[in-house]
Parts: C-alpha cells; structure tokens; sequence
DNA sequence: AATTTGACGTGACCGGAGTCACAATAGATG
DNA sequence: CATCTATTGTGACTCCGGTCACGTCAAATT
C-alpha cells in the first residue's frame, strides 16, 4: 500500500518536517492493518522500524515468567512506538498489541534515522517523547505503589482522562480500556476492578454511555478518591 | 571546587569528546558532596543541570500521595542522571537521594546541550541511555507484576547482581540496598523483605560478608526461585 | 563509656484482594 | 434469528502480606 508524504504529515512528529523529507521517507513506508489483540511489536525482536499509529489503540504490554500479563502504556492515534530502534540495536523490550481494530504506519527505520540526525527538530522530539514516557512510566510506577487499591483505580481513570479530553467538572473516556486491560495495568484482578467500577458507578461517579463511552460524571470526588482523601 | 577535564573524561558519557568539547564543558562543572539521605535532585524542579555520579550510589525515588516511598533505580559510579533536562523543560519526574555518601558532579545544561547537538554520539548516547531505562523501568514493572512475592525479591536480587560483577555460579553485591531500600522498590514492606532475606540465608544461598558485601553463594538456586520453577 | 540512631529480626493478628465458580449480559458471527 | 464468545457482575472462601509491637545488634554521636 503506497503511503503519500501527506498521510506522513499528520502524524505530530512527522508534521514539523519540510516537503523534502517527507517525500523521501514516505517510500520506505507502509500501511497495515490489525485486528482486535494482533500483535503489532513483537518483544524481543529487532524491530526494524518504527510504528505510527493512524487509528485504534494499541497497548504496550509484558509478561512475566509465569505468563501473566503487565500492562505498561497506551498509544493513541497521532503517537507512535517501537522509537527504541532509533537509538540502538537492542530488542524491543515489550510487545505491543492492538486494544482496537487499528490502522498502522510503518516506517523504516534507517532512512528516519537519517532524517533525524539531519533534523534536530526531530531529534528534539523524539529525545522528549522518550523523556515523555519514562515520566509516564514514573507516574504508573507511583501509582502501583498506593497501598489502598480502590485508590489506584481511581487514579488510573483519572490518567486516562487526562490522556482525552476533559472539561470542568465532568470528563469522558472514549473507547475506555475494559476491567481486564486496566486490572493488567494497575497489578489487579479483573474483579476487584468490576468492584471498584460497581462503588463508583452506586456513587453516580461514573457512568457508561452506550458502547465504547464512559463518562465521569463527578470528577472532583474521583480526584479525591485518588488523591486518598476519602476511602472508598 | 575547580573541575578538570580530565574528571570529566572519566565519565563514559564524556569519555569520546574531543579535547575542547571537555574544555568547554569544565568552567560549567562543579562538584558537590553528599551524606546519606541527601537530597541530590528534587522532583518538580526545573533543573538546569546534569548530575555525573563519581562516587557512591545514588536511587531515583517517587512519592506517592499517601507519602509512601517509590524506588524507581540505582545510579552507579560513572553513570549519570537528570538527562531530562536536555530535552526539554519540563521539571525532573522523581527525587534522586544519595543512599551513602556520594559525590557528584554537576554539568549545566545549556553547554552540555550543544556539545550534544554538535556531537552526535553524545546525542546518541544520551538517546540510547533514555532507551536503556525504559528498557530498566519496563523490567522492573515486570518484576512488580509478579504475583509470588519471594520471587519478586529474588529477581530485584538477581537484577542487582546482573549490574554488579557477577560469575559463573556465584556474585557478590558490594554495599547492597538496605532491607528498607529493597522493599521500597518492590512494593513492599520490610518485613517482608527481611524474612524472604532470612529463607535464602538458612538455605545458604545468600551470606553476609562483613558490613556492605552481599555474597549470592548459590545463583543457579536464586534464578530457579526468580523464575519461578521453584516456590520458597 | 554512655547514648542514640538506624538496620535487622521475629511473632501474632487481621483485613482485603485473589481465586474459584457461576450468572447475566452484550457483541460478534454465521 | 440462533449461536458463540467476551465482557461484566457477584458471592464465598482462603491465604498471605501489611501492620503493630516488640527485641537485638552494630555503628555513629555525645
């Protein structure tokens, strides 16, 4: 499938870049697609490219030595993953796997490198996209350390609304990660989460809106329950 | 204090500059001492400066809102931390504490950034060490993300002989973590950590060598209980 | 030498999250 | 529409790690 500079210019790493060099990586690009739970990475290998994604969600995830699952990030449309090859030859250290449907872009690797190297701008972006994600990663990691479980919870929600659009008092999640994902990334069984859910919804703190929309109908009081101010 | 860039060669991130690059970097160097549980970069700050660890070890820690302690890594001799600084201004993620006394020398920022646009294995360096902690980070989610506790102690303890010198069936951990400080990292409490500590000694697969020396006697043993295949 | 401090060790108790088992939906698929 | 599968919901039981409350010991500080 031919991918056209202008595709390549949507993407808000790729968008700073001039017409040149554009036109020179967009042949060392490609459009894929996956289904639901494909996996787009593959951890442990040496990925030879780097993974824009143009819709959907992908999730990046582990796994531990007895095979269960360790949720680490999300990716949404316009963001990008797999940048480690940019910077050595080691493996992808986890994999990456389609939430949703998702359409990807591939790019190859070498010929972005080059143009990252001539391209401070780009070098800049990607060097704070990946100070972007250890600060992300410390987050979560501060996160998994609260003590009081409905608490994390709360404040996983509370991050992923942030990550979306958000309005005063009141915020939605579109396209919200299922009991499962989120237990994986919080260290959770899925039923505590339901549990967590349950009290939250009693609460008029939350509410589902059909299929794929979850709205927070109050979220000072999430914030406090996050926040640890108030018990659950 | 006067840094030399002969000091400053020592550190392998500085170590393939050419000569100026070091001369330009000296007059905006200076070196700072530590004692135990100082504070060596405070999160939320905006720090304007890159901290080069020349002596003793330093860890990243988090806090969580319920003031408990996160554990994020280690920075050893040689290594360096607060790289964020160089990609953008947002402020440092997490607290660095000298866990002994440490000295340490600070580089500014804006010097050391354009030593790194002109040098590009400085820029890759820096890049490839970002990438190394996530990769770091990724692990470490991973070893939370275990269910059996023992076995996540075993892994921390795995993963600390990894970074230290280690042989063929046996290694030795010099100036190891304190019950307290491990326990942190895995979220955990101390306790804990202390018995877990008390079941592999009697199993003599650790051993006390004198104040600050960890002797792991028996490392197949510690993998086996680390990866499972073994309960304690 | 006396005192303080912090690290390490150990037992008892308890709460809360995991696990298991199952039901009830909701979505996908033919 | 019928069927199948994935997600969500809920109860009961169990267990294990946190917490508390000590005691011991070595090193630092006076």
């Amino acid at each position: 499938m031919q991918v056209t500079p202008e595709l390549l210019s949507r993407f808000t790493l790729l968008k700073p870049l001039p017409r040149e060099a554009l036109e020179h990586l967009a042949p060392h690009a490609a459009l894929a697609r996956y289904g639901r739970r494909a996996v787009v990475l593959e951890a442990g290998a040496r990925e030879d490219r780097i993974c824009f994604l143009f819709e959907g969600r992908l999730q990046g995830v582990g796994f531990t030595i007895d095979g269960r699952e360790v949720g680490l990030y999300f990716v949404e449309p316009g963001d990008f993953c797999g940048e480690f090859a940019l910077f050595d030859d080691n493996p992808q250290p986890e994999f990456v796997i389609a939430t949703t449907a998702a359409s990807v872009v591939f790019v190859a690797r070498n010929p972005l490198r080059e143009v990252m190297l001539q391209n401070s701008s780009v070098s800049n972006v990607v060097g704070r996209k990946l100070a972007e994600r250890v600060r992300q990663m410390t987050v979560q990691r501060t996160l998994l350390g609260l003590s009081n479980v409905p608490q994390r919870v709360c404040g996983q929600l509370y991050l992923l609304i942030n990550e979306a659009r958000r309005k005063d008092d009141s915020g939605e999640i579109v396209n919200p990660p299922t009991h499962k994902e989120i237990a994986i990334m919080l260290n959770l069984s899925r039923e505590t989460v339901t549990r967590v859910f349950q009290a939250l919804q009693s609460r008029r703190i939350i509410r589902r809106d059909g299929p794929g929309r979850l709205i927070v109908a109050d979220l000072a009081s999430l914030r406090h329950f996050a926040e640890g101010e108030e018990e659950l």
